[in-house]
DNA sequence: ATCTAATATAAGCAGTATCTAATATAAATC
DNA sequence: GATTTATATTAGATACTGCTTATATTAGAT
């Protein structure tokens, strides 16, 4: 149907009920694609729990840590905290044959408001 | 601040560096997959747009206006919405013939952090 | 009751995601 | 140099997602 390419803030002016009004929203296309990559990133049972491990760490966690813990191939691991780092999820350091991840501030971030909604949600 | 029940975290006890820790989290199964749920939730085009859309409306959206909107059959925002609201997102309440989704006080929460790190990723 | 409007649900399928296995790279060690 | 170790990358099989189309349901209007 329509393939036309959104480029700015998305406006609807349909008549509804009587009281219609026309829904839309302040977010940038660069934005929703930027949230999207961050949301699509965390939304993978390995990155995510990847993620939760790095997270409680100090000090970063290396690949071979968690390949154990996740159950999953070293390359499985590898593609995931790829993918965590494009996001801008972690960090990492390299130290002699190591890597060692980090959560970013961003990542905290979002791990904490989800233990939030979660407590919330569940109370 | 949670009363978080932990059933079983994962471990991880390798040897990788010297000084190598042992990696683990202290999120359940169930945790994990609530979260999980959420996330997989939000990491979708129409319905992470469908959500801005209704977050920033004051009365409730309804699935006719967001159909135009999001450029999507009204099929496939109906889809859209009933996975939000399966994930706790937005709350819904009928009306005659329509249905008016808002946003819950999660969705709302994590919207504000999601503003929050992309501003401060971008500074 | 019939018709229309708004939404929900189901089937089917195209596109995408995410593993494993294999291979490549890089750094330390012999 | 060759070897081992840690990680990255690629290819490919398989599973999953998210649409569209079609149909069902529900409510109001005629």
């Amino acid at each position: 149907m329509s393939d036309r390419t959104t480029s700015q803030p998305l406006n609807a002016s349909v008549q509804g009920p009587s009281d219609c009004c026309e829904a839309g929203h302040s977010l940038s296309e660069r934005a929703l694609a930027e949230d999207i990559q961050t949301l699509t990133a965390l939304g993978n049972d390995n990155r995510y729990e990847a993620l939760r491990l790095i997270a409680e760490a100090e000090n970063g966690v290396c690949v071979c840590e968690l390949e154990p813990a996740l159950g999953v191939t070293q390359g499985a691991v590898s593609q995931a905290l790829s993918r965590l780092y494009t996001a801008g999820l972690v960090t990492r350091r390299k130290e002699g044959r190591w890597r060692y991840y980090s959560a970013t501030e961003s990542a905290e971030r979002l791990l904490n408001v989800l233990d939030e909604i979660r407590a919330f949600d569940n109370e």
